[in-house]
DNA sequence: GCCAACGTTGGC
DNA sequence: GCCAACGTTGGC
């Protein structure tokens, strides 16, 4: 099994909406690394940390894992969607996404800044300075790290 | 296939 | 709001 790393923006959708939810469509990656991590390289129960970037302080809030199979992005078809990729056919998908599903929230939040300052932790590639990729892979010693420092069970 | 211009991400 | 980093686009 792998782990990943998945970034989303909180006030678009948080941890907290993931758990309301259960279970949500990835939608909107636009990058074709982070779609090729989705498309081939994840398989149904991976796990991946849930990263709140742009939120204050971005950070780690909890636990997703992957369900099923990958499937063509609804919204690259949509062209009432901001994610409508006129160049995308229904033969020909360029976007491929996968649903994940809420595992758990972590007791304590863990900020980007304390995971840059711990020594377990370097190496990871969020920390790497303009990784920008939503979608990363991570150690399996770095997930088992950051899920004691939020005090979770990590799966 | 190069590369300048432009757009986006995301921490600060 | 700024701006560094870096991905994408498009002219040539």
């Amino acid at each position: 099994m792998r782990h990943w790393l998945i970034k989303s923006e909180p006030d678009v959708f948080s941890i907290d909406h993931l758990a309301k939810v259960k279970r949500e469509p990835w939608s909107g990656v636009r990058n074709y690394q982070a779609r090729n991590s989705m498309w081939k390289d994840m398989k149904p129960g991976d796990l991946a940390l849930f990263y709140h970037s742009n939120a204050v302080p971005p950070g780690v809030a909890g636990v997703a894992r992957v369900v099923g199979d990958a499937y063509p992005d609804p919204t690259q078809f949509d062209e009432a969607s901001e994610y409508f990729d006129p160049k995308a056919t229904k033969e020909n998908p360029r976007w491929w996404l996968r649903d994940f599903e809420f595992v758990e929230k972590f007791p304590m939040y863990i900020p980007l800044q304390e995971m840059k300052e711990d020594d377990a932790l370097q190496g990871m590639v969020i920390l790497q300075k303009g990784t920008r990729l939503s979608i990363t892979p991570v150690e399996a010693a770095h997930y088992k790290r950051v899920c004691k420092l939020g005090g979770g069970k990590g799966k």
